[in-house]
DNA sequence: ACCTTAACTAAGCATTTGCTTAGAAATGAA
DNA sequence: TTCATTTCTAAGCAAATGCTTAGTTAAGGT
């Protein structure tokens, strides 16, 4: 028989997944999440392969995470109240020490370019397109829409959501709340 | 006397913004902007100081070359529709071989973090603000509106414009459309 | 022609990147 | 104990990063 593990492989993808929340996946090196995993290189790239695979299994795990703020949503059936509550719930979920991190699947959309890894893409778009399908279902809870008008509001309310993330990194709470309000004037 | 310089700075300066326009600022390197500059490291460095110093010179050119939408939206006098021409202008304006590159100042915000120079902030944030008071003196011309409204309005509106300039990545035409003209139904 | 000045070329610098490897240390069945 | 197996540590790799520098080449006033 051969050694144990010493560490727990869901507890090291845990603290790798704040790294790359907060710092983004390029400015995220190899020996931040050996100090921030805690383990070593060796350990890192016999568990996950290679960057790239942490960073998977970090998606995985942020998605595990928002996972209480989606399925508060998927439960909700008040309509459009439901998503204003969930926008609410990201702020939340975003802030670490009075600062917002944005959404991890968003920023990492927005370091999209050429040579982005299309695994990498597919998750993201996975990850988004699960956030408008519970849009469109809770839209359609309203009084009167049209499975076309869901279809299209849905775009616009993920359109709000990925400004969101980012105004959230500059602009002040104040600023932040006007914006969902007026935002859900008119759905 | 001394040799004269082989280059114009602007002309390569307008050869820089578009590679930062592409991949933002980290993805950029010093050397793609030497082949793409057409200049040798020196010249880059003793023209600009450092690669900071190459974007921020980027960062005017941008300015400089947006100011063909900016313009028309400041001569604008009728209210929110100017506005929405300008998200339409906008739009076409990031457009490269079909592809959608997104605002330079919104993607580099996107980058932002803790260790980003103060000075690029500055130049980031000073952009975001003028665009916006575009926006207010736009939607005061609406009959009956409030400044304070507008206010309000304006931070609502740089919202959608950062999430469009992350949605035109990886959504298609049909669904920015629709995001739009949801987006102006609220006002 | 001479000489100061500045711009050019290209090699090189230290550091950091993602990833690998040699060898020591633990594990437990035989 | 023995020994095969796996994990660990720590050193090291090639490549890429931002930036510098030594040495050559033009420019043009004197």
């Amino acid at each position: 028989m051969a050694r144990k593990k010493q560490y727990n492989e869901e507890e090291v993808i845990e603290k790798a997944t704040a790294l790359f929340w907060k710092n983004g996946y390029e400015a995220t090196t190899v020996r931040m999440l050996e100090k921030e995993m805690g383990i070593n290189q060796f350990s890192i790239y016999s568990s996950f392969g290679n960057k790239q695979g942490v960073f998977l299994e970090s998606i995985k795990a942020y998605k595990k995470r928002i996972r209480c703020i989606t399925e508060k949503l998927a439960r909700s059936n008040n309509g459009k109240e439901g998503i204003r509550q969930y926008f609410y719930d990201f702020l939340e979920f975003a802030k670490e020490d009075g600062k917002n991190k944005g959404c991890l699947v968003t920023n990492t959309v927005n370091e999209i370019n050429a040579d982005t890894d299309p695994l990498i893409m597919d998750q993201l778009m996975e990850f988004a397109n699960s956030i408008k399908q519970l849009f469109i279902d809770n839209l359609l809870q309203e009084e009167g829409k049209t499975e076309e008008e869901a279809k299209r509001q849905s775009n616009y309310l993920m359109n709000s959501l990925l400004g969101l993330s980012v105004s959230s990194k500059v602009f002040d709470q104040c600023q932040l709340k006007d914006t969902i309000e007026i935002t859900f004037l008119n759905l």
